[in-house]
DNA sequence: TCGCGCGCTTGATCTGGGTCAAGGATGACC
DNA sequence: GGTCATCCTTGACCCAGATCAAGCGCGCGA
């Protein structure tokens, strides 16, 4: 995660519950104050659908609380998930009118939301925020890209590590912890998800989780409550070089 | 292709060949007149790289002839494409100092590059080019996780078949024809570079390419030079509805 | 308490694409 | 014209992961 704004992230607004990477009245400089008038909330329920592939999208925001999914679906019905939006994660075209991607909430989720010409407006008057978003944006590619390693070359059991190191690291630098010592967090997602990111078959997650968890590279409580008692193991596995760059 | 300019596209520069769709001194407004000092071209050979992962990267750019990828590798030699520069692409990360992947030119390429420094401080002074940067990184990213669906979910007929329209379609474009009648064009790809943008060994590329010139979705002269008789064809062998967008 | 459904696991078998191997074409250079 | 290297094609075989199928466990509503 190359440019964490770690000084915005762990600024708290008590009303915007947590800090937004994205843009946040509170968080920024006075010249965003007034974005507050235009700031509102959605709530969906876990499995609900934000916004269906070209769908005209009003609105730009970020994830409060919760996982939603970016997915992609052929005629036939093939699915390919091409983005994971995890607490923080800006979503939203500016510039764009229709949605690219179905967006599904698969936990409960809160999103905090601008409406988007006033937003687009702001960013035409105020350099700083594009600058921002082509920040994140850039962000994004190289997650995007990162991720397009793991689809093209990496085995299923590779494929598996990959998902839960980002996942793993995710959790722990959104709860303000580092990657020493154990991880423990629960997977927000189905093995039918986890099939859909990682371009393979529910059996073949649910196998090569099976085997992580035989071989010890990760422990199970339940079926979604992980253990990783060696992050720098699981990293391994993944086929990174320990302190290599992964999804921010 | 949502947001080519096509304005800026078919706008000839005598000094500087083609069209930028990225930013160039004269296809723009005369605030970006100034760009003209800090502008400077540079030409590589075929298989040289222009830019290694890692590497401080102290220009951007865009390509002006010639083809480059960008590709990167895990450390047994696994390697992926994760992006292919063809002619108006732009490269370069305002903001970043490191280069995220390998540059490589695959043909002779020339460039007309920015120092970057100067270049920053444009895009900080200019808006104008801060949205404008913005808005070609959401193609990119658009265009990647278009690809990850290519990767995680197509069979490796629809793979070559996406490649190959995508090519066709670029070099239509850049051309500023249409995609109706047949469409003729050289790869510029080698089958092994092929294989690396595709997930693909190059045995299957080149037995797969030798399938659909069997089953007469395109016709070869020679190992490069292509004929696709009916683009629509090809759009179907590469499951994507007819006028589905596709890579920009 | 029972059933019922959903998410998950595991087994058996199949197959698309990888791997290994043997040439064929083309062009550059002597 | 011959040699050599590079790029490409094709064949034979193999294996990781898909497919098909059976069954488990847990939460929920009646």
């Amino acid at each position: 995660m190359p440019n964490d704004q770690i000084s915005v992230v762990s600024h708290d607004c008590e009303d915007c519950p947590i800090r937004h990477r994205a843009v946040c009245a509170r968080c920024e400089s006075d010249e965003l104050r007034h974005l507050e008038e235009i700031k509102f909330y959605r709530t969906f329920e876990a499995g609900q659908t934000v916004v269906w592939a070209g769908d005209r999208m009003d609105f730009v925001g970020s994830v409060v609380s919760g996982i939603a999914t970016l997915t992609q679906t052929m005629e036939d019905g093939r699915t390919q998930m091409v983005g994971l939006l995890l607490p923080s994660d800006f979503v939203g075209r500016p510039g764009r009118d229709g949605a690219a991607y179905d967006v599904v909430a698969t936990t409960d989720l809160v999103m905090c939301c601008f409406r988007k010409k006033p937003f687009e407006s702001m960013v035409t008057t105020t350099p700083h925020i594009a600058q921002r978003l082509l920040e994140m944006t850039l962000d994004e590619l190289d997650a995007a890209r990162e991720w397009m390693l793991v689809l093209g070359r990496k085995t299923a059991r590779e494929k598996i590590a990959s998902l839960l190191s980002i996942i793993a690291r995710r959790d722990a630098t959104l709860n303000l912890r580092g990657t020493e010592g154990p991880l423990v967090f629960d997977l927000p997602l189905t093995r039918e998800a986890m099939s859909d990111y990682l371009g393979l078959t529910l059996e073949t997650v649910s196998r090569q989780i099976s085997a992580l968890k035989r071989d010890g590279v990760i422990e199970l409580q339940g079926k979604r409550h992980v253990t990783v008692p060696d992050f720098s193991r699981l990293m391994n596995e993944a086929g990174d070089d320990a302190d290599g760059g992964m999804l921010a």
